[in-house]
DNA sequence: TCTCGCATTGAGCGGCGGATCAACACACCA
DNA sequence: TGGTGTGTTGATCCGCCGCTCAATGCGAGA
């Protein structure tokens, strides 16, 4: 029976997260408009009158995805505590945040696959990877400061990308097989590195 | 005209040839049985003649990708020169590969993704990376037995880890963002931590 | 109360792709 | 020469899915 209308675009979010749900379940590859539909309630004509088709609906959720899960972090430590403190201090909480996440990261790897032939996907990622990394920056230009003979040729910049990228790799091996990673080891295998 | 026997099953690798050259211009999403029999120039009958069904053929071409893709990699430095020189070695030997190997990476990646859902993908693929992690094990070993004060707590298994995932995260990177990826500063950032 | 516009439905279209299968060609052997 | 087994073909079936659209219900303003 057509007609009962929701409040203006709640249901927009309603199909947000009955997409995210089926996605986690399915991945995006069985993200289809009419799973959502079936997720929401709804009939899947919906999904087209409110997204305009299934492309749009993967970005908006992208998006959603991405606000959610790579927010600020704010700092814990106060300056008083050494430059490697404070960046081990940083990467410790976002390696520790993995296994918490693991469904949300998944998905953002669906997505970055996906984003390897798709250019507003692919833009998306590009963007949030780079805002991810230069929050890195202030922590990895206090430790260089802090040690300059031992950074020489090290640049803040190079230095994030070589942190984020270990917590990216950590990142797919969670995903993969959370039974085999020991995060402890790492921690320490960092801890001494820094 | 039906009826020209190829040899053999010199037909099984063309197809998996075919296959890889599908699977690397349209992700595995778009390989269909018609793509792979179509760039064969076969037809697309004989895919399931050969292989079953479309997961098998799936399954055979990521066996010939990691074959192809995580060799062993011999020591080139010999046991005169340090630890650390000989870890950081052999991690600027495989970060240095990444670029050239970037399509066979991004199929792995494809495989890696579609591994959480699929139990003989995954299975194959945690073999893999296990296989790659311990060889990384005796270099980690000799770091941590040149410095044992510095790595109190630090098992090889860890550190193997945390350089794999490095490695990782870093074959991201190139993957999604090629021109963005300062392997030099990597490499720099990595020196100065080892 | 009428009407207009927005939300919603569900039938339906077209295409794609996995899988099956009967027919057929060729090599090989008796 | 005829028979047998292995490759190979292409038509065909079937289900799924993106997408469209006419029809319908409901709320709100005139």
């Amino acid at each position: 029976m057509p007609g009962q209308k929701a409040p203006e675009d709640a249901r927009r979010g309603s199909l947000l997260q009955a997409a995210f749900t089926v996605a986690t379940r399915e991945r995006l590859g069985g993200l289809t408009t009419r799973a959502v539909a079936v997720e929401a309630g709804v009939s899947h004509g919906l999904v087209f009158f409110h997204f305009g088709n299934r492309e749009a609906l993967l970005v908006a959720l992208l998006d959603w995805l991405l606000d959610a899960t790579l927010g600020p972090r704010p700092d814990r430590l106060g300056p008083t505590a050494s430059a490697a403190e404070r960046l081990y201090d940083v990467v410790q909480r976002d390696l520790a945040a993995l296994p918490a996440q693991r469904a949300r990261v998944e998905l953002l790897f669906d997505f970055w696959v996906m984003g390897t032939r798709h250019d507003g996907v692919q833009g998306r990622i590009r963007a949030a990877l780079g805002a991810y990394r230069d929050a890195y920056r202030p922590y990895t230009e206090g430790v260089i400061a802090a040690d300059p003979s031992r950074f020489t040729g090290t640049t803040p910049h190079g230095l994030a990308a070589a942190v984020t990228a270990l917590i990216e790799g950590v990142a797919l091996q969670v995903v993969m097989d959370p039974a085999e990673v020991d995060l402890g080891a790492v921690h320490a295998a960092v801890h001494a590195l820094v």
